[in-house]
DNA sequence: AACATTCCTGACCGATTGGTCAGGTAATAA
DNA sequence: TTATTACCTGACCAATCGGTCAGGAATGTT
């Protein structure tokens, strides 16, 4: 909340500049997640950011400058876990540093995860264009590497997309219907070893799934 | 379209009835599912069902109303298709036929689907007495079936409660995230033959990642 | 000090929201 | 036939929507 970090940095202004919009897009990440983008409203962003609305409208000019700039947040954020499946040539290695790192982030950033879930059930009307292009490359070669596995016999045979959406699936629910979770888990949010346990049995089960014993 | 079945059963006013709540019911599920509820217009919902506005407020007074007959018409029929873990005691049998139901459900019902996994990213602000008591209850008997399973040595010993997850996830998916599946299939829905091989890689891994062979 | 630039916001705009209502029409009951 | 009931809807309502704007306050530059 202290201006002085930033302050000392950069300029007076430039810091100014700087923390408002962090507090608008982190208040925006966070409506857009509960209400996605047609339900939310800037007036509501700004009242969660703690400015006018007017402010807010200073620094982005329309809700969907916002949207994007938020989507355009959580898409590279993805993408940069995404690489954790190419650390290691090694199925058993690859996949759990994959699965544990998305549940990581189902944990860290859920917002994120419902802002695209939201914008996904909507038809993408806006990030359309991501995933035709830098998803779908994504999703081609990884799936291509999958099939390399199982062509060497390291992995039984299965679809490498059904695979990859099972992966997504799973470690996103944590996030998007964390709210179901915790209101099964008696009202309480999953505590440490309850994430490690379900982080653990995810990759297990996944891993098993695919002909990798643990 | 043609009120005769309805008018020939019933009287002619019951007839009408029936049919323009059906429609309403029906559009509603569809913006809905969209939309989410703070989303949605009423206005929309009664131009997909082809009424005027007016008309959809004389059946339901207000958008709430209208949200929890949509809400309450799936979560009936999740409940019906949750059975099919019933009908077998063996872990193979019960849990095969379990996760096809939930594919086929996402594949004729994906709407019904969307509505509810917006409702629960929303923080359920309308449905949170039936997470607490219908699905809480069935929740736990269910766990506690997959736990004897484990007990008896049949399947591998797992939490139960997070193999249930990792199904409705996974199921779910197909449905909520459908749009995102279609254009990573090249903008092709998935055809029947993708359908059957998603469900039979999807009941493969989980249940060899249960310990249960194909 | 003088000027330029950026930040800020109350008041306002037309459009749309969920919902109402008076008055009409069509079907049913008497 | 007559009275009753149910169905239907254009016009309207206050509230809220996304967004604008004039003008003041603060900071930066010369």
């Amino acid at each position: 909340m202290s201006a002085q970090g930033a302050s000392i940095r950069n300029g007076h202004k430039a810091a100014i500049r700087e923390e408002n919009e962090k507090a608008i897009l982190e208040a925006a990440e966070e409506v857009f997640a509960e209400y996605g983008f047609s339900g939310a409203t800037t007036s509501r962003i700004a009242e969660h950011a703690g400015i006018p609305k007017a402010n807010l409208h200073y620094y982005f000019p329309t809700k969907e400058d916002l949207y994007r700039r938020v989507i355009d947040n959580i898409f590279n954020i993805w993408l940069e876990a995404a690489n954790s499946l190419d650390e290691s040539d090694d199925p058993r290695e690859a996949l759990t540093r994959y699965i544990h790192t998305k549940m990581d982030l189902s944990r860290s950033r859920p917002l994120g995860s419902k802002v695209w879930a939201n914008e996904i059930i909507q038809r993408a009307p806006i990030i359309q264009d991501y995933l035709e292009t830098t998803l779908r490359e994504w999703t081609a070669s990884r799936a291509a590497m999958i099939q390399r596995w199982i062509d060497e016999g390291r992995i039984m045979p299965i679809e490498p997309r059904y695979l990859l959406y099972m992966i997504w699936a799973t470690t996103q629910h944590y996030a998007d219907f964390g709210h179901q979770i915790t209101t099964l888990n008696d009202g309480e949010e999953l505590s440490d070893g309850q994430w490690e346990e379900a982080k653990r049995n995810v990759t297990e089960i996944i891993l098993r799934g695919i002909g990798i014993p643990s």
